[in-house]
DNA sequence: GTGATTTCTTCAACTACTTTAATTTTTTTG
DNA sequence: CAAAAAAATTAAAGTAGTTGAAGAAATCAC
């Protein structure tokens, strides 16, 4: 049932039972969104975080030049933030839409300081969460600093194939921080080796 | 005396008793560096949180091309470590190795894990670490797609004078993803406005 | 303190990537 | 399904940043 990949997800890092499952779940909200609906915007307070039981998420930030520079893609099975807005209640700098409908099961901050609470090994399974996304964001900076745009490429359909199919290649060259036409030109002069 | 920087620094996060203070203190290790030292290699697994007594370290990467990038700095009052080594156990693909004289407090893994369990506020000091560099490390990412190698330098000098004083032109070059060469040139440039 | 090494500067040639703009292809919407 | 909008491609001109090389300045090591 809908909670199935998440339950499947949890069960690899802590093992829950019964009871713990029902009032996990208990404090899980869904929500359904439309391609284009946004999940957060500049400004506001983020006070979820937020699983994608199906679509594709972004967020991402305006320059001073109206350009979009997208922090993470998010599809099933990841958890989609803005954690620095969440753990402290500010307005954040981002924005977070759909790419796709998206089906979303959202746990509030208030309900999370609960579930910590009653469930401690929570706490375990949301800090390897946020230690997987603190290594994944080190490397892409140092990925960032020592690839071209060539190998952020090739580096990024290596390691992320299924973004790469179903995310437009204009929302991954605002990723990988190059133009949508030079991304076009790269996979042109590739696609002739 | 020479716990008095780290000790003031956690009291802004986690109020201790002398008892907490006594225990805590008890865990540390002191270690001096002489400039140019390693503390860890490419390969070896990070085995110790650093905190920084006095001087200055920094994290880099080697790239294919046997160029090197900086991953951070840390100075007086920061924590450096390879953190994806430390909590995996896995050997790092980093070095870190000293820019000037280095005094460390250093707390080991299974001595931290013993903190934890003894003076469960240190699990929320060292949280609230983590999700500072995280926000951190989440904003440069942002900086690097959205800014030019001037306005990443003009953003550094801004946000960490300190650093911009003390450590040499061609490692802010390498931290910033630009050639020494070119920033000298930028730095030219703006002397002249 | 002096010679040796490393860092910084300057300049000119080069290249990776951007910009603009026009055309084609794909996707969206009523 | 047709019209409109958005995304992708192509080409040409432009620019931000690199490379290499050589000299000056600063730092290191004995």
């Amino acid at each position: 049932m809908e909670f199935d990949l998440l339950l499947k997800n949890i069960a690899r890092h802590v093992q829950l039972d019964q009871t713990e499952i029902g009032f996990f779940t208990s404090l899980l909200e869904k929500k359904k969104m439309k391609k284009k609906e946004f999940l957060l915007k500049y400004g506001e307070i983020c006070k979820t975080e937020n699983f994608i039981v199906k679509g594709c998420l972004r967020v991402y930030a305006v320059d001073a030049n109206g350009f979009e520079h997208i922090v993470m893609f998010g599809i099933e099975g990841w958890w989609v933030s803005d954690l620095l807005s969440l753990w402290t209640n500010s307005p954040t700098t981002y924005y977070i839409d759909a790419l796709e409908d998206t089906e979303l099961l959202q746990i509030s901050k208030s309900n999370l300081d609960a579930l910590y609470e009653r469930v401690p090994k929570f706490e375990r399974f949301f800090r390897i969460i946020l230690q997987n996304a603190y290594s994944a964001q080190q490397l892409r900076i140092n990925q960032n600093l020592s690839f071209t745009a060539e190998q952020r490429y090739l580096n990024f359909i290596e390691k992320y194939p299924s973004f790469a199919q179903r995310i437009p290649q204009k929302q991954i060259s605002a990723y990988l921080g190059m133009t949508p036409v030079f991304l076009s030109m790269l996979r042109k002069k590739l696609s002739k080796k």
